[in-house]
DNA sequence: GAAGAAATGTAATAATATTACATTGTATTC
DNA sequence: GAATACAATGTAATATTATTACATTTCTTC
């Protein structure tokens, strides 16, 4: 026959391996998905999988180069593609600053579904490192409530928000506190 | 003679001419350099002045191509060197959201220069209209502290901050409220 | 299994931003 | 008013991020 050796007839793009760690993080994505009515499909659980198999945020590109295994050569808006995705169903964040992706921290942390959407899903707020590169994801309500607020005054219709900080994380600053002058946003309190 | 601290009185790359109420906006941004001991060349102010002529945000290389005018034709750098110095001097922000910049409203709408670097620097809020595309930057101290406190609890030493809000403005959401259905973020008083 | 919808493949290109190095302008010192 | 050092700009090339448009495949539903 013509055909293509595949290595199995179900999936057309056989699936990366990841460590059963983040396969079970993938498990629990892949049942948000069900839940909302969304096709977690192997590629887009690929991509998840690199996004949660890095420390740091990734690239669209690093992950485009990453994806290219065993005679694939997946383009840019496979990539995209499958961001969007994982953006629209809150599995995803893109930090602005960085042009870059990391997981919702509610995959890494939350061993039930729960109100993710609600909660998560474009209402974080983001420190990242610029030391090390750290970004984590802060899930305090107060911010979001005052931007309602701000908003409201102003007419305004929320749809989303990003709320993104840059600065030196805890480790960072104790690591070489004594070599660098701080450059810190003068505090009035501390 | 008066040290004065105009943009060079033989400039070989001639400034463009820009209304009287943008002048009087340059005059000031001029004095808030002066002020901080830098130096606003022609070429910076042109970039400004360009930037208050839009009402909304502009991209580098729209930038760009409005600079290419009698005979000069100036490359990316030499704009994005002049954003660079806008930006860390507070006089323009940059909307990460939308990769543009728009002018900073002190700088539109005080008549002293008073406590623009602290108040403003790095620390507005920016509701952005996806509709007319209009951006008002709004300056609430509570996000700050909110942000400081978040800060605080991590340990993270705050260097600088984007707040940014997508949705609809009141004019756009007014003018045709009854043809589109809400996407606006649940209100939890539900 | 045929029709329609969703997802993916593919090639080309657009939009945004940076690097590296040469040149020119400005301020300071003598 | 040169000499100098530094700041700013010019220039070419390239890097990085993202989208468009259209063909093809896969999945769902009937
Ligand atoms: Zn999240
Ligand atoms: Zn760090
Ligand atoms: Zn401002
Ligand atoms: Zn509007």
């Amino acid at each position: 026959m013509m055909n293509m050796p595949r290595p199995t007839s179900s999936s057309p793009t056989p699936p990366h391996s990841f460590s059963a760690h983040i396969e079970h993080q993938l498990d629990k994505a892949t049942a948000l998905c069900t839940q909302q009515g969304a096709r977690m499909t192997a590629q887009r659980r690929d991509v998840l999988g690199l996004i949660l198999t890095h420390a740091h945020p990734v690239g669209a590109y690093d992950l485009l180069e990453e994806l290219k295994t065993a005679g694939r050569r997946p383009a840019p808006p496979t990539v995209y593609r499958a961001l969007d995705f994982l953006l629209e169903h809150g599995l995803i964040h893109r930090i602005e600053r960085l042009s870059a992706f990391i997981p919702c921290t509610n995959l890494r942390h939350c061993s039930h579904t729960h109100e993710h959407s609600e909660a998560c899903l474009h209402t974080a707020q983001f420190l990242i490192c610029r030391d090390c590169k750290t970004v984590t994801e802060i899930a305090d309500t107060t911010v979001l409530e005052t931007l309602k607020h701000i908003c409201k005054n102003e007419n305004f219709v929320i749809q989303s928000t990003s709320v993104e900080v840059e600065g030196i994380c805890a480790h960072c600053a104790a690591k070489h506190s004594a070599t660098h002058p701080s450059k810190e946003i003068s505090s009035q309190g501390a």
